[in-house]
DNA sequence: ATTATTACCGCAAACGTTTGCGGTAACATT
DNA sequence: AATGTTACCGCAAACGTTTGCGGTAATAAT
């Protein structure tokens, strides 16, 4: 366990004092060139680092974000995380990850956590139970942003950076109207969740509404392993009449695929399937699933930007909605 | 921006001296229990928690893990990582998440962060181009234990958990000889990685010893779609025979499985398909891809808990392999 | 020759803890 | 009555920085 170079060393070997290193070492103009030449090469030397506890224990400043996420085996959530990684670093700042399990109690424990180590910034997809805004106010009065991302708060007055949900939606209602089938399933995930309404109601708009000929029929799958049993036994009797499907997420996407494979239908010849995605899923499957985008990576680089303003002490909340985009695969 | 309670408040408020707070609230027994009870209560009431940083100044603990991964989009790190997670913060951890982008230059940079803030350990998987093994013995010189998980040095002296790589390939042939087919193609990635190398080598010998019924070919590619080329050349001159295709990794795998979708084959009746994986991916199709595991999940668990040893006080190097096991999809 | 200016540098307090050591009162022991 | 114990508690230094302020010598201005 050796002993790290600190300012008091090098003033000792120098017989200077500490503070004349402290300053020679951030180039303060007090200091003769002469001076700073001798304390920067010793500090080279030595490997002199400063000790970010010192520091921060004086100016409140460190260089960390948080990340703070339901889960962890997302797709979504990954891209983003990998996008703020990746630019974070290259403002030196590093990054805490935690997952709240989609548990209040612990993402309660996470905040507190957060404040405690007076983290720079605090990014959060908050739990589906999440009712209470009162701990990020509470971030907030401590002086640390918080950046909603994704799964955001129904409060106004904080900085949101969304999903297109209704536009992913959209895109892919318009989608299948373009190609002219008539039969649609949708399948969605858990109806109690804010997301699922959204792009339930878009969706039905959408395809509906004006087009009397559509035959829409929505069902509900909680789990993959749901949707690909919900798909096995609605194709028991499937007339051969061309259907078009819509799944809400990748989840129910894996499931639908499942079954789709194991009743050996062709896509887009038999059937048809279109989903919402971050891209990687609709990609594995040839022909690729088309899909609207809702991109992490995008989100991610918006997320950090704002955070960036932020830190530079821009106080008023925004709401940012990440444009959604149609990729076609050959699935339609 | 609030100021935080201090030990220095709540003395004033109870005029008691800092040491007198600090004492009781750790439940010295140099205190009366009257005045634990009083400072404990005032405590609780403002909310009083310790400054992390002024902790870490007077006694260098922190509780703080560092995870290095080349790359975030990859299915096994993130079982890892959220491996690590969950147990970590049952115990008291945070956990920074630092990629190194399989780059030398970048991975000494986190490295020296990680020293600096004093983490109090490493969970790493090196870059490919990780020769110098000076870096890490410097954090042990520091007191910062380092666990090597998956991409592990050549150097003895350290902890390390890995993957079963020889168990894993010597699986997936003898899986392939059990199912008795005798045309094998095995599809490899990096040359240059030891891991590919090891994987090719036990997977030959294993297939191919004392079976001079085999015929096997081997190829290398170097990324999905190099993969999907590749199968594609080589099947469009298919002659019927049944052919088994071996893949080393998930990355190999989703190409393969693009080009087997393309060609519209059918597994296992046309082709058989095997390859070593967390899972993740093989569970997309249908049947189910059959596959060697190798699992993240269970690596994080046996890195934390040798972690926690080394924190504890163990220093004696120690590789751990995590044995691997067949999978039985339907795809053979 | 006195005063103002400049260039450089150090003192010391502060950030919020932890902890060795010493101190005081009250009580028990000879 | 002098001494030894015990139960509590505070002083002060230390961890490694940052920074306001004051100080000294050398030079420039009067």
């Amino acid at each position: 366990m050796k002993p790290s170079p600190t300012l008091k060393k090098i003033a000792a070997q120098l017989n200077v004092s500490i503070s004349t290193v402290s300053r020679a070492l951030k180039d303060h103009p007090d200091i003769s060139i002469e001076t700073k030449r001798k304390i920067n090469e010793l500090a080279a030397l030595i490997e002199y680092d400063p000790n970010p506890y010192a520091v921060n224990l004086r100016t409140h400043n460190n260089k960390e974000f948080a990340i703070v996420v339901p889960s962890l085996s997302n797709f979504f959530y990954h891209s983003f995380i990998s996008s703020i990684e990746e630019d974070a670093r290259k403002h030196g700042y590093s990054i805490f990850i935690y997952r709240s399990s989609n548990d209040v109690q612990i993402e309660l424990e996470i905040l507190k956590n957060c404040r405690l180590k007076r983290v720079s910034g605090v990014f959060i997809s908050i739990t589906t139970e999440t009712k209470d805004i009162a701990p990020f106010l509470k971030l907030d009065e401590y002086g640390i942003p918080v950046i909603f991302f994704d799964k955001v708060p129904a409060y106004e007055l904080c900085n949101k950076i969304c999903i297109a949900n209704e536009q992913a939606a959209s895109l892919a209602a318009l989608a299948i109207l373009k190609k002219g089938s008539n039969d649609v399933l949708g399948i969605f995930g858990d109806p109690n969740m804010p997301i699922t309404q959204v792009r339930y109601q878009t969706f039905n708009r959408v395809l509906v509404e004006g087009n009397p000929v559509i035959r829409l029929q929505n069902v509900n799958a909680n789990s993959a392993d749901e949707a690909e049993q919900l798909i096995l036994t609605m194709l028991a009797d499937y007339n051969g009449t061309y259907l078009t499907i819509f799944c809400m997420s990748d989840e129910i996407l894996t499931g639908v695929m499942k079954a789709v494979q194991r009743k050996g239908l062709k896509f887009p010849k038999d059937i048809g399937i279109i989903c919402i995605s971050d891209g990687m899923i609709p990609k594995l499957f040839y022909p690729e699933i088309t899909y609207a985008e809702t991109s992490g990576f995008k989100l991610g680089k918006l997320a950090l930007s704002r955070m960036m303003r932020c830190i530079a002490g821009s106080s008023f909340a925004q709401t940012i909605i990440d444009e959604s985009c149609l990729v076609e695969g050959g699935s339609l």
